[in-house]
Formats: structure tokens, C-alpha cells, sequence
DNA sequence: ACTATCACG
DNA sequence: ACGTACGTGATAGTC
């Protein structure tokens, strides 16, 4: 094996931290986003390549005056940000205390010494591998210089890696073409100008026809787009000087010397009192030596009782461990437990799964740290008071990071302390995880005790990294709490009439049957109807509709579209009203029933690490989207019902999010429209189209509502063009006088857009992040949809912050004056109570108290609370 | 596995 | 010139 040499592109890594992570400070005030981010992926490129060499390029001077002749010609080159500057000062003396080489020189780029220390490293029979941004770079790539460029999408990096044969596959060209591509197209982010009205994919074909510019200019008569031909006539000195810019010299007076390059030990005391000093707590523990080197531990399998007793006895006063308990909601299987040691102990034999639970109960009096992957589940088994020496992984990780799809233990380990744990499809042989029941004994304790293992090597950097990003409190106050709020209310369930459920079903059978024949009748022919492709073809095609296309896979059928085109067809209200009597009965009369247990009740689950914003989600099924808007759908409320004795108390939050919105935005007219008036929407309607408040019409509210509704959404005139059916030019002028009515909004909107593009992420009152990847992104509808999620996040997520805050006491306050009512459902600014008929006073007073004082902003909030036997009477 | 549609806040 | 309101989950159809 031949040996490898890491070379990083200092400025373009830098660069890419300090525009992709939050200003970070340390306790001196000193930024230090840069120079984490950097570390960060410095560690990560080690980890995964494990060179023996490594040099990091800088450029001499800060900023870069690469590309002199080009700055002079065209006299724009932005000056680097003060802060970043600072930073790289930093950066050089932190990589000096690691004893890691910094390479540059006068009168060159770093991307030159970096072309020359890989080419002469090649030359003495070394791997290397190029980090960089810059895709410039890939002019380098050979058999033996692979360039890797991170690249963030959806929230997360990933590195596209780049051999020779890569370069091909991606580009369709040679590594040293791109030398030509880049003087044809050009590259806006280096200043290169290109040949106007030139992209990448005419570049790529002009290219893949004459090889090089020098050949293509030969050419130039046949070159064959029109435009791209006379651009390269006109401007052949363009593509030249671009060219020659995008050249990276692999010849540059410097030496690649293996004495200095290689790599020694990193973690030195100099080093380890300056990540100290930096903040930089998660990385210390890469300073201990145990924990950097420590190997995947073995599970121990404890299957004879003496020992697992013991085991359990001694664990009572562990300091810190990782917990597991595998279960599926209906049996407990085993338990693990992770120290230094992992252990699994299986339900089996003496050892009932009952044991186990109350084992965990003892456990989880003890005084120790108790971490683990999901906290619900465990409470479920033995519920408590949420200890604030516990900590949940996985809800901590969502925190950080609420934008992942999935919340592995695998992940959360590696990311956060480096341990490489199998992951669950290396235990499954690739396939997803089955039940546990169909688990071999071996691939049990796996499962468990590597959860327990991930929980616990975890937990101390990502309670560091909590605090880092300011999620202390929302986590320790808010989210943990609320995992036995959730957990009660989930066990709870809401119990549903089983019998009314089945017969609403059978009714809207009839009525479908009828509505079929008539389509089928007025089409001509039997097809089916809830397939939007044979659909379309009847409409559009054999009816004569006036089709517009609208999906990518053809017409578009949807019911806002259908009701546009042909609102006087009554093949179409046929069709619109079969649509929505078929989802009610399969998504809510026969989807619903098969998800009623043995007492009656329906359990969903409530996610507490599923939404951007922090709202919770349900599933299995989706309480939080039962039919409301419209009658025929309401009534499916009336089969949730409250049990014999009790009554069904329901609470919402009126209007919220307008109200954070005044709170947050402190728009003085906002706010005293809110200490005024009832009518919210009303009293926008008057003074936006400045109407006497009396006079305002059913119209003009409507258009107001709608109004304050985009404003929440992050305000498009688009959005509102199409919300309200009117031209874009209208909508326009509603957003402008809204804006001059309510400047303070404005000003609000246009702060948290400009404070997003600089820290990358929006924040709650109460500090839950949203980071916005989409920001930076290079594509305008990209950058657009970030800007509206900006103005939203903050807005959505307070409120989503502080009804989980009013959960928590109201739920608390019932369990603590000892009440038997319990919350069975949460629906966003809706909680919905079961209560026995004689707390039900007691109940509404803890209600609204604790509704409307959960927070205190500078608007009231209040809430709408109705009783009843059922749902429908209640909201 | 993906798309279109539609239920909710 | 682009083509969008913000946040979810379930179902049926299609590939």
C-alpha cells in the first residue's frame, strides 16, 4: 500500500464554514465559526482517508488578490469579511499547535502550491487526496490525486469524490479540460468572465467536438450554436484570458518535503489548552486517548440470573450510563446497559420482561447520568418525572439538527464522538429491521447494546453542543419535559365509537356507488376514476376540456384546478365530490377503524423529531388531520368521543402565530389592533384599506385574512394571487399597503431574511434553530423558498415552542392536584382533554390559566374552550 | 419507490 | 425567464 498525503485547501474549507455555520463565539468574544467548521472537517477527512501525510495551502496575502489581471480589468473583487480575516490568523496559529504544516508563497495561489505538492507527491509514488471547494481543482485529479468537494444539500454535507475517471463521468471531460470549460463558460464565484452567453452545457459540447479552446478558435465558423460561434469570434481574448486564469501552475517554486509533512501527533497539551480556550468542548474528547482509540466494545450477553442481578444492582450507582430497553409496545425483550463495558440482559428464563421494567424503574432513581437513544418508549415502561441527569440522544440530535430525515444511533455516535457502531442494516444483512420477535438472540443484544453504546458515548458532546448553539433550556425546560407529556397522552389514547364509525363508512357507500354510475355515464365509459392519468385523458381528451398542462407527468386533476377550468361541469363537481366522499372512507372511516384497540381507543404516535419547526407530527394513525372544513367531514368527530363519565374539554390558541408575529415584529399598530379588537382580520381590513371598521365588507376581510395568512407564510404575491384568485399585480398592492400600514412588520421580515443569510439559520423565542440550507443555494427558486421559510420558521415555531410549554403545565398541574383527567390529543394550537364530569370546572380553570400565561408576550394570548361528549361538540 | 391528491393547522 | 405560498401524513395509482 502506498502511502497518502492529505493536502486541504485552507481558504475555500474556511470559507465554506464561515457561510455555513452560526456566528459561534467563544467566552472572550472571539468568532469562531471558521475555524470550528474547519477542525470539524479536518477531523472527519483524517478519520476517513487516515493519511500519513498532511499539509494545509494558504495563500499568502488575506484576501486573495487572485486573478490580478482580471481584478484590474474588471475593477470587482469584494474584500473579505473582517471577521473571516481574523479568523485565518487564528486558524494558522491552532494548526501551528497541532504541528500541522502550512504551505504557501509569495506570488502564488494556494491552488498553485497545491497543484505542485500534488504532482511531486504523485511523482514519489504517493496517494494524494485534495480538499477543497473549488472546483477549479479538478483540473488536478489523476490516477493518484483524487480532489473531494463537500457539498451541502438538504442540510447535510456530503463529499463528491473525484479520480480521473470521475472527472470523465461527471463532465464528460478530461481533468485537464476543465481548464477549457472554465475559460468558455467561465465562473462567476472566481471572477472568471467566459464567453458571454456561454454555459455549461454548450461549453461541455463545443469541447466534446474540438477538444480545446485553442482548437475550437481554429474552428470557429463550425462551431455549432450560433450564439456560442460568434461570441468565441468576437471574444476569443475573453476565453484566452480565462483560460490561462483558470490554469492552476503545478510548477511553483515549492518543494514537498516528508520530513515536514509527516503526520505526528495532533493532540498536544499546546493544542488541547487552545481548543479550551476556543470553546471548542466537543473536540476535546478526540484528546482522550481512550475514547479516540477505543475499539467497537463486544456485548456482553448476560443470561444467567445471578449475574444479571448483580449486574443491575452494581448499575444502580453507576455515574454515566447508556440505557436501552428493547421493546415493541406490547412486550420488553431485554435490556443494555453501556459503561465502559456493554451489557445485554434478554427477557428470558427467571428474568420477565416485567423484571425488567423494574429494573429500569430502580435504575432511573439513581443519581447518575442516564443517557438514551429515545426516552419515550422507557417511560412508557416506567413512567416518571423527567430527571434532569437524564439526557435522550436522538431528541438532542434533532435539535441540533431538525432538517435529517432519520436519527440512527450509527450516526448520532459517529457524528458525535466518533465511534464507528454498525448500523441496523449491517446487522440485517442489508434488509430494514425486522420485527423484533423474528431477531436471532445475537442480533437482539446488537440492537440494544448498541443504542445503550451510542447513548452513551454521545451524550457528552451533544449536550456541549446544545449549550454551543444556545438549546439549553428549550432543551432541558421544554423538550425533555414534554417526552413524558407525550408519552402519557399516547398511552392515553382517544376512545372512538366503533359502531358509528362502520355505519358512516356504509353511508358514504351509497353515494359513491350513485356518484360513479353518473361520471361513467356522463364520460361514456367506465374508467377509473381516482387515477389522475386515466382522468385527465377523459376530461382533456375525449370531453374537450380546456386542458392546461400543469404536473411533469401530465394534467393536472387537482380539485383547486378542476374547479377553475369548468366550475359550471357538472361532470367535474361529480368527480370533485366522489374524490372527497372516497378519502373519507378510506382514509378516515376504514383507515381509522383498523387502528382501534381491544378497549376502544385509538393510540397515535406523536413524533417529537420529525418537523422542521418543531411542531410535533402524528401517525399511525394522523389524528392531527381529521376533517373539520367542510360538514360532511365534521361529522366523523362526533365517533371521538369521551368515556362514560367524563366530557370532552377542547382548547385553542386564537390566532397565535399573528400574535407572535406582533409580539416578535413589536409593530406598535399590530399590537394595539391586538389589545383593541376582537376582529383581527376585521381591523387589518380597516385600516389597510383604511374603511371605517364598521363598513368593512365580508370582501374586504376576506382579502385581509388571506393577507395575514401570507405574511405567517413568509408573503409571496404569487402565493397570495393564487390564494385569493386574483392577479399578481393585486396581490402586490394589498402586500404594499399592508406594509405601509404595519411598518414595523416589514422592517421584522426584512431582518430576520438578512439575519438568516448571515448566521444560516432563524431561531425562536425561545432559541429552537432552523437552519437554512436553501439560502446559499445557487438556485433562485431555491434561494426564494429559504426566504419565505425564514419568515416563517421563527413564526411557526414559537408557537410551536409555546404550546408545548402549555402542555407540559397543564398536564403537570392535573398529575400534581391529582386529577384523573388526562390530555388525548394535540393538534398544533389545539389540545383536546378528557376529564370526568365532575373535575371539568377544576379542568378549564387549569386550562386557561395555563394556556394563556405559558408565555407572556406583548400581546394577550387567549384561547377558544368548549366542552362536550364528542369532538364535534367540543371544538 | 415515487407522484398526485387531499385531509389538517 | 424562472414558477412558489409555511408545516405535516395517508391513500391510491403508477412505474
Amino acid at each position: 500500500m502506498s502511502e497518502k498525503l492529505l493536502l486541504i485547501d485552507g481558504h475555500s474549507i474556511m470559507n465554506r464554514a464561515f457561510f455555513g455555520l452560526p456566528d459561534l463565539t467563544n467566552s472572550e468574544g472571539l468568532h469562531t465559526n471558521a475555524v470550528y467548521g474547519f477542525l470539524n472537517m479536518l477531523f472527519k477527512m483524517l478519520d476517513e482517508e487516515e493519511p500519513q501525510y498532511l499539509t494545509v495551502a494558504f495563500d499568502v496575502h488575506a484576501p486573495t488578490f487572485r486573478h490580478k489581471m482580471y481584478d484590474a480589468y474588471k475593477g470587482t473583487r469584494k474584500p473579505m469579511d473582517p471577521s473571516l480575516r481574523e479568523q485565518i490568523v487564528l486558524m494558522k496559529e491552532v494548526l501551528a499547535t497541532m504541528g500541522i504544516p502550512i504551505a504557501s508563497k509569495e506570488g502564488y495561489e494556494a491552488d498553485d502550491v497545491i497543484g505542485t505538492l500534488a504532482r511531486k507527491a504523485e511523482e514519489q509514488g504517493m496517494m494524494v487526496t485534495v480538499f477543497s471547494g473549488d472546483r477549479d481543482l479538478l483540473q488536478l485529479a489523476t490516477d493518484h490525486v483524487q480532489i473531494r468537494i463537500p457539498k451541502t444539500k438538504g442540510g447535510k454535507t456530503t463529499i463528491e469524490n473525484y479520480f480521473a475517471k470521475d472527472v470523465v463521468e461527471a463532465y464528460q471531460l478530461r481533468p485537464k479540460q476543465i481548464i477549457d470549460l472554465k475559460g468558455l463558460m467561465g465562473d462567476s464565484s472566481d471572477n472568471i468572465p467566459g464567453l458571454p452567453g456561454v454555459g455549461e452545457k454548450t461549453a461541455t459540447k463545443i469541447l466534446l467536438a474540438y477538444e480545446t479552446v485553442e482548437n475550437a478558435y481554429a474552428h470557429v465558423g463550425e462551431i455549432k450554436p450560433k450564439k456560442a460561434m460568434e461570441a468565441m469570434r468576437d471574444h476569443y481574448d475573453l476565453a484566452e484570458l480565462s483560460k490561462t486564469l483558470a490554469t492552476i501552475n503545478t510548477d511553483s517554486p515549492v518543494d514537498f518535503d516528508q520530513n515536514t509533512a509527516r503526520l505526528g501527533n495532533l493532540y498536544t497539551p499546546e493544542a488541547y489548552e487552545c481548543f479550551r480556550r476556543l470553546d471548542f468542548k466537543n473536540l476535546l474528547s478526540r484528546f482522550d486517548e481512550k475514547d479516540r482509540k477505543r475499539e467497537l466494545p463486544v456485548v456482553k450477553i448476560l443470561e444467567d440470573f445471578q449475574e444479571a442481578t448483580e449486574l443491575l444492582e452494581r448499575m444502580k450507582t453507576c455515574p454515566a450510563m447508556g440505557l436501552h430497553l428493547l421493546e415493541d409496545g406490547k412486550n420488553i425483550y431485554g435490556l443494555a446497559l453501556a459503561e465502559e463495558e456493554v451489557y445485554y440482559i434478554p427477557a428470558e428464563g427467571f428474568i420477565t420482561g416485567d423484571y425488567l421494567a423494574g429494573a429500569v424503574q430502580e435504575l432511573l432513581k439513581g443519581e447518575g447520568k442516564i443517557s438514551v437513544f429515545a426516552l419515550k418508549p422507557v417511560l412508557k415502561w416506567a413512567p416518571a418525572d423527567v430527571k434532569s441527569s437524564w439526557f435522550d440522544t436522538h431528541l438532542a440530535a434533532y435539535l441540533l439538527n431538525p432538517l435529517k430525515s432519520l436519527y440512527t444511533y450509527d450516526d448520532i455516535a459517529k457524528e458525535y464522538s466518533g465511534m464507528v457502531i454498525p448500523a441496523s442494516e449491517e446487522l440485517f444483512d442489508g434488509k430494514k429491521q425486522p420485527a423484533i420477535q423474528k431477531m436471532s438472540s445475537e442480533q437482539r443484544a446488537k440492537v440494544a447494546g448498541y443504542h445503550a453504546l451510542s447513548a452513551m458515548v454521545s451524550y457528552e458532546a451533544l449536550e456541549a453542543a446544545l449549550k454551543e448553539s444556545g438549546m439549553e433550556d428549550l432543551y432541558r425546560d421544554i423538550e425533555m419535559p414534554l417526552v413524558r407529556t407525550i408519552s402519557d397522552m399516547e398511552k392515553e389514547g382517544v376512545l372512538v365509537r366503533k359502531e358509528e364509525l362502520q355505519s358512516y363508512g356504509e353511508n358514504l357507500e351509497g353515494r359513491i356507488l350513485e356518484l360513479e354510475k353518473e361520471i361513467y355515464a356522463m364520460a361514456g365509459e367506465e374508467f377509473n376514476i381516482l387515477s389522475p392519468k386515466q382522468l385527465g385523458v377523459i376530461l382533456f381528451e375525449k370531453m374537450g376540456l380546456p386542458g392546461g398542462k400543469k404536473t411533469k407527468t401530465g394534467y393536472s386533476t387537482a380539485a383547486d384546478v378542476l374547479e377553475k377550468l369548468a366550475p359550471e361541469q357538472p361532470v367535474v363537481a361529480s368527480i370533485l365530490e366522489y374524490r372527497q366522499l372516497t378519502k373519507l372512507k378510506s382514509t378516515y372511516a376504514e383507515g381509522l377503524k383498523a387502528y382501534i384497540d381491544e378497549d376502544g381507543r385509538i393510540r397515535s404516535t406523536f413524533h417529537q423529531t420529525i418537523t422542521a419547526t418543531g411542531r410535533l407530527s402524528s401517525a399511525d394513525p394522523n389524528l392531527q388531520n381529521i376533517p373539520i372544513r367542510m360538514e360532511l367531514g365534521r361529522q366523523i368527530r362526533k365517533v371521538f368521543v369521551a368515556k362514560e363519565g367524563c366530557v370532552l374539554i377542547d382548547a385553542d390558541y386564537s390566532q397565535i402565530e399573528l400574535r407572535i408575529l406582533a409580539h416578535m415584529s413589536g409593530d406598535q399598530k399590530l399590537i394595539s389592533a391586538y389589545n383593541e379588537a376582537k376582529d383581527i382580520h376585521r381591523i387589518t381590513a380597516s385600516q389597510v384599506f383604511h374603511v371605517p371598521f364598521d363598513e368593512v365588507t365580508p370582501l374586504q376581510r376576506r382579502n385581509a385574512k388571506a393577507v395575514n395568512f401570507g405574511i405567517v407564510y413568509g408573503i409571496s404575491s404569487f402565493g397570495l394571487s393564487q390564494d385569493l384568485d386574483i392577479s399578481r399585480a393585486e396581490a402586490q398592492e394589498y402586500i404594499n399597503s399592508y406594509f405601509e400600514t404595519y411598518p414595523g412588520i416589514k422592517v421584522f421580515l426584512d431582518t430576520i431574511v438578512s439575519d438568516a443569510k448571515e448566521k444560516g439559520a432563524v431561531t425562536t423565542l425561545y432559541g429552537r434553530k432552523r437552519p437554512l440550507p436553501e439560502l446559499s443555494s445557487g438556485n433562485f427558486m431555491q434561494r426564494q423558498f429559504g426566504e419565505r421559510v425564514a419568515m416563517n420558521a421563527p413564526i411557526q415555531g414559537t408557537a410551536a415552542d409555546i404550546m408545548k410549554i402549555a402542555m407540559n403545565k397543564v398536564a403537570d398541574r392535573m398529575r400534581q392536584e391529582g386529577l384523573q383527567a388526562k390530555l388525548v390529543l394535540q393538534v398544533h394550537d389545539e389540545i383536546l382533554i378528557e376529564a370526568p364530569l365532575e373535575e371539568e370546572e377544576k379542568v378549564r380553570e387549569i386550562i386557561q390559566k395555563e394556556m394563556v400565561h405559558a408565555a407572556e408576550l406583548s400581546v394577550p394570548l387567549e384561547i377558544d374552550m368548549h366542552s362536550g361528549s364528542n369532538w364535534f361538540e367540543a371544538h
